[in-house]
DNA sequence: GTCTATACAGTGATAGAC
DNA sequence: GTCTATCACTGTATAGAC
C-alpha cells in the first residue's frame, strides 16, 4: 500500500484477484487495494486487466518455482524436499485460509490464461514425480502419486473454503505426507504402495 | 431453450454460471441460453442474479440427493453404494469435462452462498462416511477416507480443467475406487489401511 | 408471461493537466 | 508517475405496452 515498487502493487492487485475472481475484481477495487488511481495502473500495466492477471500469476508461478519446484529437484534428500513442499505450502495456503489463484482461475476464465495454468501444474508435477523416483517409488508409483498429490492439494483448497474450516486442508496435507513417505523394502510396505497405486 | 419450465429455464442458466462463474454470468448472456428476455427471466426470478444463483445451487443439491446421497444410504450393499456413487459422479461431471458449480461458487464467491454450499459437502461427507462404516472400516478410518474422497473428486476437476485433460479426472475416480475397497480382514490389509490413516 | 424501452450505477480504458 | 475527468459500453434492475 504505501510502498510502491512494481511486486508490493503485484501483491495487492493478487489479493483482489483472489479474493474476487477475475470477473470480479474491477479496477475500483484495484485502486482500493493499492492506493493507486486508474492513471497509474495504466502506467504499470499498459493492456490494463488481464496484463495483471498475467503478471499475477506470473508471480505467483516464480514464487512456487524458487520455493518449492527447485528446492524437490536441488535437494540432496527427497525426503527432504518433499518435507519442505509441505511446510511451504501450508505456509503459503496460511493454513487452508488463502486459496490458490491457479485453480481459481481454471474454474472460472476459459482460455485467456490456460497456457499458464497448464504449465504451472504440469511443471509441479514433474518436478514431484521425480522426487518421489528418486525418494525409492516406481515409475509408475510416483507418477500417480504425483498428479494425486497435487489433485490432493487443490481438493484441499476446495473443501476447506468451502467447509468454511482450514483445518480440513491441515487435515489432508497430513495424510498426504504420510502417503508420500519414503518407501521402505519389505512385504509390508510394498502391500502397502500396491494399495496406494490401486492394484 | 425452447422447452420454457422451470426446471429447463434453470438448466440453462446453470450452464451459464459453470462456464463464467457468477460474477461473469451476465444477464445478456442468460437470455442467450434461455431464449428469454429480461423481463421474462425477473418474472421467473423476482430477486434476479442472485435467486437465479440459489435455485441453481438448490437444483444441484437436490440431484446429489436423490442419485447419490439418498443410494449411499439406502443401499443394502454399501460397496455397491460406492460403485454407484462413482459411476454417478463421472456421468454428472462429463469424465472430466464438467466443473462442479458448488467448489466454483466456493473459491469465486464470499458469503452469498456460503451456507448452501457447505451444507451441500457436509452432507456429502457424512452419508459417505456412514456407507464406509458399514462397509467395514473404523470410525475414524471411515471419516477420514470421507475427507479424503470428497477433496479428492474437488481436486480432480479443478486437476482436470486445469490441465486441460478430462483423463486425469477419470484416472483419479479409478484410483479412489481402489482406495475405498472394501477393507478385507487379515494383517496385510490392516497394513493398508493404518498407512491410508497415515499412523 | 413475454417483450421493448429505459434508468442509472459501474465497467475497462483513455486523455491530458500537473 | 500520479491524478482527475471523461469516454463508450455493459451491468443489473424496473416500468409498462402488448
Amino acid at each position: 500500500m504505501v510502498r510502491r515498487n512494481r511486486d508490493s502493487v503485484l501483491g495487492n492487485i493478487a489479493e483482489v484477484f483472489r479474493r474476487y475472481g477475475y470477473e470480479g475484481a474491477s479496477l475500483g477495487r484495484m485502486t482500493a487495494a493499492t492506493g493507486l488511481g486508474k492513471g497509474s495502473l495504466y502506467n504499470f500495466f499498459p493492456d490494463g486487466k488481464e496484463q495483471m492477471a498475467h503478471e499475477v500469476l506470473s508471480h505467483v508461478h516464480r514464487w512456487f518455482e524458487e520455493e518449492i519446484f527447485r528446492p524437490l529437484e536441488a535437494d540432496v534428500s527427497p525426503d527432504h524436499g518433499l518435507q519442505r513442499m509441505f511446510d511451504s505450502v501450508e505456509t503459503y495456503f496460511q493454513s487452508g485460509r488463502r486459496i490458490c489463484l491457479m485453480g481459481l482461475f481454471a474454474l472460472e476464465t476459459e482460455d485467456a490464461f490456460s497456457s499458464q495454468i497448464r504449465t504451472y501444474f504440469v511443471r509441479w508435477e514433474e518436478v514431484l514425480e521425480l522426487c518421489l523416483q528418486r525418494s525409492g517409488w516406481g515409475e509408475h508409483e510416483a507418477r500417480d502419486l504425483a498428479e494425486d498429490t497435487v489433485s490432493g492439494i487443490q481438493g484441499a483448497l476446495v473443501l476447506a473454503q468451502a467447509r468454511r474450516e482450514p483445518d480440513v486442508f491441515v487435515r489432508r496435507m497430513h495424510a498426504l505426507r504420510i502417503r508420500l513417505s519414503h518407501p521402505a523394502s519389505g512385504a509390508r510396505q510394498s502391500g502397502i504402495r500396491d494399495c496406494l497405486q490401486g492394484r
